[in-house]
DNA sequence: GCTAAAATCATCCTAAAGTATGACGATAAC
DNA sequence: GTTATCGTCATACTTTAGGATGATTTTAGC
């Protein structure tokens, strides 16, 4: 216990100690010599700059640091292995589904497709034009990230979007 | 508010405490020994006390901050999604191979084809010409009994000719 | 060695698929 | 009321797929 309150106070009781001994120093100093023929100022001043000089050096030998917080993000990728249920019961994946923003007709025409009909029949029996299914299917394979309609069924099958 | 004030200003409090008691024993020594003019002793003790003050302001205020840098790496886990296919129980439909009577080659055109993969693409892994695979996927088209690519993946799915 | 099926390749042509872009109305969200 | 999305359709163009036909070369069986 005293010995952690000395440990911890160190510094002022080092600077208490060396003030007084200072003090003795100067009285000493002052009845021998200085104050009695010189004049006060330079006294005073000497005595201002020494404990100008004390203060600093109290002031950074007790100042606590800053501490400078840095957060450096650093990313770990890891491999997420995602195991496609094998469909012998289809369920919709509505969650990838989603994800790959796939409207309602555009998987109308990808269901359509994977029947293997063309773009000229799935127009036919959805009631639209040709052009339509064009637009559609080209946004599929954006979508899809594939180039081809084959493709396009094949992912979709994996992703279980469609049977 | 009083005791944090008081904690985070220990060391000067205690200083200041340390101070006085020293200031209290050059004055007992002071009656003691030589010292006749009070005042001026209290005035240098005055000027200590000021400047010691003006030393601690002095560093806290213009001295550069110390700065402990402290560096967090965080670690962000961004995960990549791997799509992996289970093997699904397919047992080859030999019977409907044989009796469609697609020859070896032209089961290799069609696993192919079942990619998404396009007739360029497999003439390329199999080394042969455009050509070939035209005349290949031609044949299959007839011996599948049906007229598109897509059909024919279809088709050969269902009747477990491929996976 | 002959034969038949399989595999290869070619040419010419048509059909279908796919790309790029723009437009327009409806509908829902802000 | 403006913005955004969706669904629709169009034009113009390029690429790929597919059909028809014929030819050559391998390969395997008799």
């Amino acid at each position: 216990m005293t010995s952690s309150f000395f440990s911890k106070h160190k510094q002022v009781i080092l600077y208490g100690i060396s003030m007084a001994m200072l003090l003795f120093l100067l009285k000493w100093l002052e009845l021998r010599y200085i104050i009695i023929n010189h004049s006060l100022e330079i006294y005073i001043g000497a005595i201002a700059f020494i404990f100008t000089g004390l203060g600093i050096w109290l002031a950074l030998k007790l100042a606590k640091p800053k501490t400078n917080t840095v957060i450096i993000e650093k990313e770990i990728i890891v491999e997420k292995e995602i195991l496609i249920t094998p469909n012998t019961e289809f369920t919709f994946n509505e969650v990838e589904f989603n994800k790959l923003e796939i409207s309602k007709r555009e998987l109308e025409v990808l269901q359509l497709m994977s029947k293997g009909l063309s773009n000229q029949e799935i127009a036919d029996q959805l009631f639209v034009s040709l052009n339509t299914i064009k637009t559609h299917s080209s946004n599929l394979f954006v979508k899809l990230d594939v180039k081809r309609r084959t493709q396009a069924v094949e992912k979709a099958k994996r992703l279980n979007i469609i049977m």
